[in-house]
DNA sequence: CACAATTAGTGGCTCTGTGCCATTATATAT
DNA sequence: ATATATAATGGCACAGAGCCACTAATTGTG
């Protein structure tokens, strides 16, 4: 069959103008979650210009395409500007998009989660945003009222944590350098909301071999508690099972 | 903080334009799963205009702006087209956004993939296409060369359909409206690239309690096999273990 | 210095779901 | 009848989770 297009492909390059075309306009959300004063938080930023200016929302923008090389790099650019953090767990979590979610047009956004310790955290609010601040989760939800359509992606990407918290080492990421076996699992319930047995979560945890012992024990002024460290092949574990909740939770 | 912009969110939304921006050319692309002949095979098309011309590709395409409420429309749309079928199996698969993977500019395609059976199909190549046919997949791997990284993009996809194979009850969404559970078997096997044993392939579906009988037996020239068919509420069911190969497989 | 209180960690049992492999059941072909 | 092929079940072992009581180490109190 003969083509319409009689162009050599190298022509047809040569011609193509990106604008000549309506496509949805693309951009980049990372959710960020942190666990601080037993809590879970996500880092969210007000935002400076139109539409919803003033109003909350998830921290995101723009690719930048003479810099950022991928969709991830612009989700990390994001990420480490607010934050300062550079290596963070970090994984997609879905695309959202749609006719109606965007004021102003058809629009797009490749949502990215991430992972990250509280400590040696100094928010920016940097450009585009006016304030910065860790907002409490709640049943997938924060107080604050979010832009665009944040407060469901922010709901629907804490279901996803959830649900993968079932059976992988994710909450190893929140944790700090060293901390003890219980303090963990603290993390575990806190994000699945209900308690779990401590025989289960030791057997389970210390089974994965991902985690090793520094040598030093907490001093909590009861017992001390033995301090572990992440192994330095810091992939995730992938459990068979996924474990369930207990004590009636 | 006194916010730079002035105008009344009315006003920006009424002077908004779009293309005043450099953004990502967003797109959707379709991998198509069915089973037929014993394989797992995936759709592709034959591209009829640059880059690529000439070169398969996955199904796929453009949001259409007026027309598409949401971008599993999309790709809801380029499946009707290409194969008639109205309500596949349909599930996002991941978005893949870089500078490099179209030749044109910086791109990024939001993949869907579907499950259908491969029964009542009768393929059309449609605009955009001069050619159409079933690949069969091998290792996440087809014979025939893919445009832009259409490639990995199948290898990935075919990786995520196979973890989730071993504890989802997906493949039913491959088969025909009424089959055996042998032959239900064989399409996780293939799908796996492993045997599975008998006794635990039956306890754990018909556990799951998303099949009933039909009540025929298939005829198949040795002792007959009981028909089954999915249950009206055709959810997926998540199996709280996943299922191993066995026989050394 | 005994003893309570608190937190860390283990022992030992049951239960569920899977792997494994032998056995029974039902059809056709010779 | 007997062989053969496919369908389906029986029965046991094993891994990992749930459950709950127990031991261990520390501090606070009389």
């Amino acid at each position: 069959m003969q083509p319409k297009n009689h162009k050599t492909e190298k022509e047809f390059l040569a011609d193509y103008d990106p604008k000549a075309f309506d496509r949805p306009n693309a951009s980049v959300d990372a959710v960020i979650y942190t666990v601080s004063d037993g809590e879970l938080k996500v880092l969210i930023v007000k935002r400076e210009n139109h539409p919803f200016q003033g109003r909350w929302s998830l921290v995101g923008g723009y690719v930048d395409l003479d810099n950022d090389h991928a969709l991830e790099d612009t989700a990390k650019r994001k990420l480490e500007e607010k934050t300062g953090v550079k290596t963070p767990y970090l994984e997609q979590f879905c695309t959202f998009g749609n006719k109606n979610r965007d004021p102003r047009c058809w629009a797009i956004t490749t949502v990215y989660f991430a992972l990250i310790p509280s400590k040696d955290i100094t928010l920016q609010a940097g450009v585009g945003a006016t304030d910065i601040k860790w907002a409490t989760v709640k049943d997938g939800c924060i107080q604050e009222e979010l832009a665009f359509d944040h407060a469901e992606i922010l709901k629907s990407c804490t279901e996803r944590l959830k649900s993968k918290v079932l059976y992988t080492s994710l909450p190893v990421h929140l944790m700090p350098e060293e901390f003890t076996l219980n303090e963990l699992q603290e993390v575990y319930e806190m994000i699945l909301g209900c308690k779990m047995d401590h025989k289960s979560f030791r057997r389970r945890l210390l089974g994965a071999d991902i985690l090793e012992e520094t040598g030093e024990m907490k001093q909590t002024g009861r017992r001390p508690a033995m301090l572990y460290r992440q192994r330095k092949s810091d992939e995730t574990f992938f459990f068979v099972r996924n474990i369930e909740g207990s004590h009636g939770g």
